[in-house]
Order: C-alpha cells, then sequence, then structure tokens
DNA sequence: TCCAGCAACTGGATCGATCCAGAACGGGGA
DNA sequence: TCCCCGTTCTGGATCGATCCAGTTGCTGGA
C-alpha cells in the first residue's frame, strides 16, 4: 500500500497540515522544512496529495463532463461531433480543466444514474435526446451546465446556432432553382421508425429538437413558394452514418415520384446519399443535394451545405462553462452559419 | 446548499448507512422504507451519493484516464488517434467506465503534475514523447496503465504492432519497385529541428520510439538493397499534420538530386506530401510516396500505406486495462499490419 | 419455553486530504 | 524590559460518503 499524507507527516514528525502545506501553499512553511518534507516523501514512495480526497475536501475537482447520446464511440465517428469536441477539449486545456466523456445510455433511468454518478465540476451537453430530464438532473445536482441544442432556458448556459432559419437558407437555395418535389432526410426521426420514407403529421411530432427545427426550416421555405408539410417527403435513416444516409437514399428510388432534391439534416447523411444518388446520376436522373455543418469532407465532395463553426461552439461552451459571463446576456451565444452552394445542388429539372 | 446523505437520515429517521444502503445495495434493507427513504430525498432534493465521497471511500472512481501528449485539441484532429480513442470508447462502455482526456504539458514538472492530480482507476497511454518519465509517475501512483508505443518493459501492460517490421514492408515495397534515392519523412525526428532535410548520424539518436522504430524499419529494407542509412535523406516535419507534411516534401524541390520516392511515418504525412508532388507530378516528375496507418481518406487518395487496426488497438488496450488477464503473458498484445498498395507507389523512374 | 437463525437496522471508524482558529516562537520598536 | 506582530506550525473539525462489527426484534423449531 502507497503511504498517506498522515504517514509522512508522522515520518518527518509534522503535522499533517504542514506537510499538506508542502504541497499546496509553500509559502505557508520555511523553505528547508519544505524541502525536507519532499524529500521523506518521495524517498517513501508517497506519490502526492490523492486527487479524490482532495476534491472532497476541496469541492471541486478539475473536470468537465461532455454528455453524449448514445455510444460514446459514435461522437468519434461522427466528423461534426469530432470537431466540436476539439474546441472543448481546447478552451478545457486553457482552464487547466481535463475532459470528462460520458455516454449517456439509451434508457432514462441509466441516464440519470450516468449524470449522478460523473465526478466533475459542470456538465457540456452535446445533443442529448432526452433533453429536459437530463438537465432535470443535472439541475438536481446544482451544477453548471451548457447546451448546444435549439432551446436555450431563459438563464440557461447556450451556445448555438438559428437552426431554424439555417436550414431555411438551405431550403430557398433549392426552391430558387426550381426544385418542389423534394426528401427531407433526417437521423431518427421519429422514434424507432425503420429506414425509409415517413408519414409525419406535423413537424411538432419530432421528438429530436435538433432535427425537428432544422426540419421545420426546410419546410417554412418551401411553405413560402407553396409547397405545404404534407407534400414533403420525410425520409428517416436509422443512424447519422455515411452508411445510413445511403440505405434512406435508396428507399427514394420506389417512390411513385422520386424527388428532385434530398436536403439533410446533416453532412454525414448528404454524403451518404450522393454516393447513392451520384450512381444514379451517371444513369441518367440528377438529383441535387445538400448537407449541414459542412464537415472537411463535404468540399472534395462538392456538397452544398450549410457551414456551422464547429470547434468554436465547442471553444464556446467549454469557456462559458469554466469562466461563465457576469452578465446572463452574455451566457447565451449565437453563432452565424453559412450557406456554402458547391455543385452537389443544381437546378430542378423541367416536368 | 445540495442536502447531504446525513440530512435525509436525520429526515427519515434512519441511520446514514441506511439511506446509503437504499441507494446501493436495496437488498439490505425493507422495500417500504426503501421507498420511503428515496421519496424523502427526492423531496428534499437530495441528488444522491455524492461521486467523489464515494470514489474516496470506495477507492476506485469508474474512470480511466487517456494520456496525449502535446495539445489536447491535437488528438482530435489527427484521425488515427480519433480511431484509437473510438475504440478505447468503445472498451470503456462496455466496463461501464468513463473516459478521462488527459492532454500532458510540454514540461515535465507540468507532466507529472498532471498525472498526479488525474483521478483515474488507471492510464491509458497513448504516443508519450518522454514516456519512462511519465510511467515512473504512473507508476509511482501504484495505478495499472496500458502502453501502445514500441517498447513495452516485460510484465507492463502493452498493445501495439510491429512497427520495425511494418515500416520494413512498406520500404521494401518500394525497393522491389527499383526505388534507391528515397527520404524518410517523420514528425519531430528530432527535437526542435526545423522543417526540412536534417542530418541524423544515427537513428538510435531519433527520440521519439515509434518515429525512431519506423524510421529504423525503413533503413532494414534499403540496407537489404545496399543503402547505408547516411545515403538516406531524412525528412523533418513540424507536426503531425497534412500541412506539415505538405512543407517538408516542398523541401525536397531544393535537393540537388531529388529522391524518387518518400516514407513517411504516418498517413497525415503522407498526404501532405502527396498534395505538393501530385501537383508536381502533373508537371513531369513523378515520386512515389507511402505512408503509415491507412486511415479513411488515404484509400480516395490512393495511397499505398502499412495499415494498422486503430479501433482494435484502443479497445484492446482498455479492455487489458479494465479487465487485465491473469496470465502476463496475455498482458502484451501483438496486433497484425498489413501493407496496402495504392496507386501512389510505382516503379522508380530509370535513371 | 428457550434458543438458534435470520432479516433489518445502527453507529463508530474510516477513506485521505484541507481548512481554520489558534499556539509557539522570535524579532523589532518603544 | 515589555509588548506587539508576523512567521511558522499544530490539531481538531470537516468534506460526504461506505464499511463492518454488532444490536434488535421476530420467527420457527425442538
Amino acid at each position: 500500500m502507497k503511504p498517506t499524507l498522515r504517514a509522512v507527516a508522522e515520518a518527518v514528525g509534522v503535522s499533517r497540515s504542514t506537510v499538506s502545506n508542502a504541497y499546496g501553499r509553500p509559502d505557508q512553511l520555511s523553505p528547508q522544512l519544505r524541502q525536507r518534507i519532499l524529500e521523506t516523501a518521495r524517498q517513501m514512495g508517497y506519490p502526492g496529495p490523492d486527487p479524490t480526497a482532495r476534491s472532497l475536501r476541496r469541492g471541486f475537482v478539475g473536470a468537465i463532463g461532455v454528455l453524449f447520446t448514445s455510444r460514446l464511440s459514435y461522437a468519434f465517428t461522427d466528423p461534426f461531433a469530432v470537431r466540436f469536441l476539439t474546441g472543448v477539449a481546447e478552451a478545457a486545456e486553457r482552464h487547466d480543466s481535463n475532459l470528462l466523456l460520458i455516454p449517456l445510455p439509451d434508457d432514462a433511468a441509466g441516464a440519470r444514474t450516468a449524470v449522478e454518478n460523473a465526478a466533475v465540476d459542470g456538465f457540456c451537453v452535446y445533443c442529448a435526446g432526452d433533453e429536459e430530464s437530463i438537465l432535470d438532473t443535472i439541475r438536481g445536482r446544482g451544477l453548471p451546465f451548457v447546451t448546444t441544442s435549439s432551446r436555450p432556458r431563459a438563464g440557461d448556459l447556450w451556445v448555438g446556432i438559428d437552426e431554424r432559419s439555417a436550414a431555411r437558407s438551405a431550403a430557398a437555395h433549392l426552391t430558387a432553382l426550381g426544385h418542389r418535389r423534394v426528401a427531407l432526410l433526417g437521423d431518427d426521426v421519429l422514434p424507432g421508425a425503420p429506414v425509409g420514407p415517413l408519414r409525419v403529421a406535423d413537424v411538432a411530432d419530432v421528438p429530436h429538437p435538433t432535427t425537428r427545427d432544422r426540419l421545420a426550416g426546410f419546410a417554412e421555405a418551401f411553405a413560402a413558394v407553396g409547397v405545404a408539410w404534407p407534400d414533403l417527403t420525410v425520409l428517416t435513416a436509422t443512424d447519422n452514418t455515411r452508411a445510413a444516409g445511403a440505405a434512406a437514399a435508396r428507399a427514394l428510388a420506389h417512390l411513385p415520384e422520386p424527388p428532385t432534391a434530398v436536403l439533410a439534416c446533416s453532412d454525414v447523411l448528404a454524403l451518404g446519399a450522393l454516393d447513392v444518388l451520384r450512381a444514379d446520376g451517371e444513369r441518367g436522373r440528377r438529383v441535387s443535394v445538400t448537407g449541414f455543418d459542412d464537415i472537411a469532407e463535404a468540399a472534395p465532395a462538392g456538397l452544398t451545405t450549410v457551414r456551422q463553426p464547429g470547434e468554436a461552439k465547442g471553444r464556446s461552451a467549454a469557456t462559458l462553462l469554466l469562466d461563465p459571463p457576469a452578465d446572463a446576456a452574455a451566457g447565451q451565444i449565437l453563432l452565424p452559419t453559412t450557406l456554402v452552394v458547391r455543385s452537389s445542388s443544381g437546378p430542378a429539372p423541367r416536368s
């Protein structure tokens, strides 16, 4: 067993406080004594104050938790999530804070205990499906948190984009190009729905807030040119992956009247769709595709998409958490988005 | 202030142990009492046992630390590191463990305290520059750890590849294609060296173990066809990034006798070099390039490279840590590598 | 009737530090 | 010479739980 601070104190013949001070407050004791203590500690193999005990006493941990829905490993698979994390890491680093990655189990109870058991000073909530229940648990612990989803509650720390108008800009681009018969592609649009076209009575029924807002934004632009919600095809993917996007796009072929464009809620899905539709395009039919995020792969693929600043989002989130602004209004940061037009979108074919 | 377990106990009129048991060992008390306790706790706003206090008493934390050299944010920038992390995350998840990402400051003292202050059950050491000193600190804490670098000490947990022979396979591929005048490209080959060609008296002088072993492997294959170490051009990049690889490759143009092939220690560097050399190639000169890792971008770029299983590496590492094998021999896992030949390598031009 | 045996609960010790009020000491100014 | 003050160090209380050896009360078998 490793010696404790107490053992060192006894060996040197001083009080525990003094040994503690030797580590944490060098100015509280004479340099000679400090030297003697550290030397003895070294000889005894004392590894320094125990981090857990220190955290307990001090009341803070030195780490922030990043909450992910679904499998943690997935977070690394999604390029946008990685960019977000990069930003978070950057800011955390600047504040000498570590990053605790916390995957949230699918079941509410499991998610709850995961949040309750995490030893952190605050939470950064990245795209939690059932956000409200998670946030309530965090509030229950009395810890600060930042959200990045679309609907911040007043007073909460938040950093995000105007999902709706960002999505609208992509859709407006397509309506301007003459597209009227289109498909909206989202990840897990309705819980447990199988891949493919889907009947969604109302956008409000979509549980995931980000997906909902983006779909709503798409719909707004089409409503403006007279295409009502029920006339839009809603396509769901089982996952936010390229493969799932491709699978969803393949389902389009079976429609009686295939759409002239696909508006995806993420670049990953869009690229998957593009993989399929490009191949089709080479056989004649050409379908426009737009994405969302502007991940690195979007540019080489020529994907038209909505750019949002991923690193900045993460950086702002962590900074908000670690260095909260005195002014409550500064606790909510709206980041800009840009429509990036590339080759994947073009005029609608004349019918 | 949030109420503590003690407060709940007093409110209900039972001992602290009983409240504790209500959370952690439901079988130790009657269901009715348990209900009553949980209900009162809820009403009082008790968030459940404090994770830090619990860790202190129980003696374990429920998280493993992943150590990175250099900036943490960089880890996310390197695709291979991301794959490794994905694997670690996957295994950690399976063992209900969280992941604490720990960036190591560049200075030894800072790195030391970072390791000493991390509240974790064990460490996964990913490419630490000055490994030995880090490992000593970890040993000092008496915590288990896994390394992934090239030289495991007997008895240590380790998962990795045969760096040397993997590198040799790439180089042998090029010698077979007739290449004799080549450049070896590594990240930070000698500490602080400026980008570009470099005089390295002996491979053994390269401090970073992985880079050293890969360079040594390259050299072996060339030695076998009569090209000695001093005749190989060693190129250093300032960073393991695509841009740094490109910058290093540009330096080749200034050489009196430019090489016919570049062997890079990572795909990221190789892709950077390819960016530059492909452009050159279009103007006539064609230089073969090989990489290392086989990241996702390698295939579309047609990069010949050595594939190593990134996720598996991470997964094995975390599993070794969280579920250590009884058999010491099983504590060191050697993963296979494959040479993947693509279009970036071709026959040497006849001179 | 008595006691073994079990389920349900208790409370002091403990995990390993840090905090803080105060004691001991030594030196300088009046 | 005396007192005050700053420096250096002390030790008990505390952070918030869990562990564990034990007590209590009740049931059932002999």
